[in-house]
DNA sequence: TAGTGTGAATTGCTTCACAGCA
DNA sequence: TGCTGTGAAGCAATTCACACTA
């Protein structure tokens, strides 16, 4: 997808980052393809465990294989954030986990605010994953008088048209937007004019934003229809043999992970 | 890419669908970019719109406006499903509607089988645009005790042990699967031994799955990192101007479309 | 010697630009 | 005349294959 998909412009330029290191700064002020970044990601959670495991090193092979790409990608990937490899061993889990953490930004904390806490927003509040990951929920926004008021994981439910101010309050970088379709434009809107510059949408609307706000969505109709479109390729398939039907590795990889409970 | 985005082998064949139609039979036994596919149940959704609103006709400009997609590509994705629109007036809007579901196989309902009833698979089950898309939640799963027998939306929630028997009895084709990490493979292997030949895997792990099974995972820890990555390419470039930060057109467009509450 | 890092080849997606039809 | 449908060009991402080094 993708898709994840695909997206128009796709790679981005990375600027030196403030910090240690000098001989990496040159290299990392290239360009990363935005596919290498969603990636970087998967890397990231693997390492996570393999540490946990006690490993201390993993080789391009081991840690494709656990990521389910292949390792050739794998090593291009880590080549675009520099050369943290040793030839002959494999990389350190620890300093590759380092790295990646510093190339995405998440070696400082980014506080999200959640406008809608309707069905789909309920959960996401409660999800613990994200304040573990670093993102810690700011921020619970809705416009119905019986949720607003309330407490969600610790987490007071404010009223929708106080965005701007608890934002600008409390820091927030990055806006999820999980009301229903209508009210995601105006929600919108109000996040941009309280400076979110990030924002990951729920809601099943293009959001018009201006150029320097990033917008991702996530759709699972359109996941579920992706499915629907290979069961009734398969389908068609069986009722058809002879055609050439469904084959070729199948891996199973896609966009990227998850969200538990 | 979306991802969903980046996956290995991308297009797939289309055999010809049974039904109506000869002349496009040819045309439709070709291979669809998986892309195209994503961005077809996008089409779809809009185009319900405008049929609600009551248009009878879209130029391929404007749908592709609504959709935030460029106009050349939407007319090559629809010409992947064969040539419905009529040169010099654009595409009947209920001719197009009914070609996409038609390629996307939801001609057809799909019953879907929910595994993992905690936070967020209690989102998922209490979604009312799964049934209204043509993907009724047939049946729920877990292991809690706490929430096998309960009802929720009117579907009773029933024991994981239980899967393989319920699957077959209600023709489940789609298995969603938002269980904790660890107990995702196994819920997986019990899906699949059910005959389910298509899952949505929300839980953070690679499955492993027979290859002719099709897994789509949806990784909301990913998306957050990726936007991370972007608030920090952005503060680094504000940090240091000079160096060529951020730029380019930016649309809003990524991934796919969405879920409200 | 095992395994990284990377130029070069390849594949597949997107965009262009225009011929052709209603 | 206006807009579709599509070959061809242009790009981005993946994969190959091997030089290189710890």
């Amino acid at each position: 997808m993708t898709e994840n998909d695909a997206r128009g412009d796709a790679s981005v330029t990375l600027p030196p980052q403030a910090g240690p290191s000098g001989a990496a700064a040159a290299k990392l002020a290239r360009s990363i393809p935005e596919a290498t970044v969603a990636r970087l990601a998967v890397y990231l959670r693997m390492l996570g465990e393999l540490a946990e495991q006690g490993a201390e090193t993993v080789s391009s092979e081991e840690l494709a294989t656990a990521t389910g790409v292949n390792s050739a990608k794998l090593r291009k990937d880590l080549s675009y954030i520099g050369s943290y490899g040793i030839r002959g061993v494999g990389y350190e889990v620890a300093a590759l986990h380092h790295q990646i953490e510093r190339t995405l930004g998440l070696d400082h904390q980014q506080a999200v605010a959640l406008v809608g806490v309707g069905n789909l927003g309920h959960a996401l509040a409660g999800y613990s994953g994200f304040g573990g990951r670093g993102f810690p929920v700011a921020a619970l926004f809705d416009v119905d008088p019986d949720l607003v008021g309330i407490h969600i994981n610790g987490i007071l439910v404010e009223h929708v048209r106080d965005i701007a101010r608890v934002c600008a309050e409390r820091g927030v970088t990055i806006g999820m937007i999980a009301t229903p379709g209508p009210a995601a434009q105006a929600v919108c809107d109000q996040l941009v004019r309280a400076g979110v510059e990030c924002i990951l949408n729920f809601a099943p609307v293009l959001l018009q934003v201006p150029e320097q706000v990033e917008v991702r969505k996530v759709d699972l109709a359109v996941e579920l229809q992706v499915l629907a479109f290979h069961v009734a390729r398969r389908r068609a398939a069986e009722a058809a043999p002879g055609a050439n039907g469904a084959h070729g590795p199948v891996p199973a990889t896609n966009g990227s992970a998850v969200l538990p409970r």
